[in-house]
DNA sequence: AACGCAATCAACCGCCTCAAA
DNA sequence: ATTTGAGGCGGTTGATTGCGT
C-alpha cells in the first residue's frame, strides 16, 4: 500500500529551488496526503530524535527534509493545540508582539501548543487588522475637549507616589500639551502594567473625552471607571 | 445556482546562523 | 580560513472555504 503511494507521489509536481531543498531532487510538493502523514508520524515515533535530512529516506517519503520538518512542526506534532485562540492567548500575542515584533518563534515559545506559523497566520488575518483599526482610531482627528489638567505636568507621576495634588485648571489643550498628554498616558499605562494593550491604546482618547464627554485627570487615575468606559466605548466602535 | 470577492491557513521560498569537516 | 550541510526563521503564495450578491 505504502509502496504504491510512494510510486504515485513521485509523479507529483516539482520545481527547482535555489537552495536545492526540494525541486532539484524531484521531491514532491504541495498538500500532504493522509498516507504521507502516517509515514512521517511512524518515522518520527520510531527514530526520534532523528536528523531531518534522514527523515525522507527513513520514512519512505518523496519529500525534502524541510517539507518533512515543517509538516511535523506545524501540523503532526501531537503537542500542537488545535482550535481557536482564547482571549488570554490573543492578549498575550498582542503584548509579546509589541515587545518582540515579528519574532514568531519567540512568541510561540510563550504559548504552549501553538506554532509560530499559527501565530503568524492569526496575527496577519486577525490581530494586525485590529491593530490597524486602533491606530486609525488614534489618528482620527479628535477635537480637544476642555479638560481639567494639573498645572504641573510632572504631578501625574508624583501623585502615584502619594504627592499632594497640584492646582488644577480647565482648558483646551494646545498642540504641545496634546503631545505631552499622549506621552504621559503611554508612560502611565506602561508603568501601571495595564490589563491589556488595547486599554493602553484607548487611554488617550478617553483622556481627551470621546463623543463630547469631558474627562478629568482624576478620572484618568481611577482606572476601574476608566477601563469600563474604555471597554464600553471600544465595543461600540467595533460595531 | 452561479459568480466574485475576501478571509484563512498550509506550505513553500529564500535567507541566515552555526557547527563540523 | 573556508566550505558545506543542516536547522530554523520570517515573508509570501496559492488553494480552499465562506459569504454576500
Amino acid at each position: 500500500m505504502f509502496q504504491t503511494f510512494i510510486a504515485s507521489a513521485i509523479t507529483g509536481s516539482t520545481s527547482p529551488t535555489r537552495d536545492g531543498s526540494s525541486g532539484s531532487t524531484g521531491a514532491r510538493k504541495g498538500q500532504w496526503s493522509k498516507e504521507e502523514d502516517t509515514l512521517l508520524r511512524k518515522c518520527i515515533n520510531q527514530y526520534s530524535p532523528v536528523k531531518w535530512s534522514r527523515v525522507p529516506k527513513l520514512a519512505g517519503l518523496n519529500r525534502c527534509r524541510k517539507s518533512c520538518r515543517l509538516r511535523w512542526v506545524n501540523y503532526l506534532d501531537p503537542s500542537i493545540k488545535r482550535g481557536s485562540f482564547s482571549e488570554d492567548e490573543e492578549d498575550l500575542i498582542i503584548r509579546l508582539h509589541k515587545l518582540l515584533g515579528n519574532r514568531w518563534s519567540l512568541i510561540a515559545g510563550r504559548l504552549p501548543g501553538r506554532t509560530a506559523n499559527d501565530i503568524k497566520n492569526y496575527w496577519n488575518s486577525h490581530l494586525s487588522k485590529r491593530k490597524l483599526n486602533v491606530e486609525r482610531r488614534i489618528l482620527k482627528p479628535i477635537r480637544p475637549q476642555p479638560v481639567t489638567l494639573p498645572q504641573n505636568w510632572s504631578w501625574l507621576t508624583m501623585k502615584k507616589q502619594g504627592e499632594a495634588e497640584p492646582k488644577m485648571e480647565t482648558k483646551v489643550p494646545d498642540e504641545e500639551e496634546h503631545d505631552q498628554w499622549l506621552m504621559m498616558i503611554n508612560d502611565y499605562n506602561l508603568n501601571d502594567q495595564m490589563a491589556s494593550n488595547q486599554h493602553a491604546d484607548f487611554g488617550f482618547e478617553c483622556a481627551y473625552g470621546v463623543g463630547g464627554e469631558e474627562s478629568t485627570v482624576d478620572a484618568i487615575l481611577q482606572w476601574d471607571g476608566l477601563l469600563s468606559d474604555i471597554r464600553l466605548w471600544s465595543d461600540s466602535e467595533v460595531e
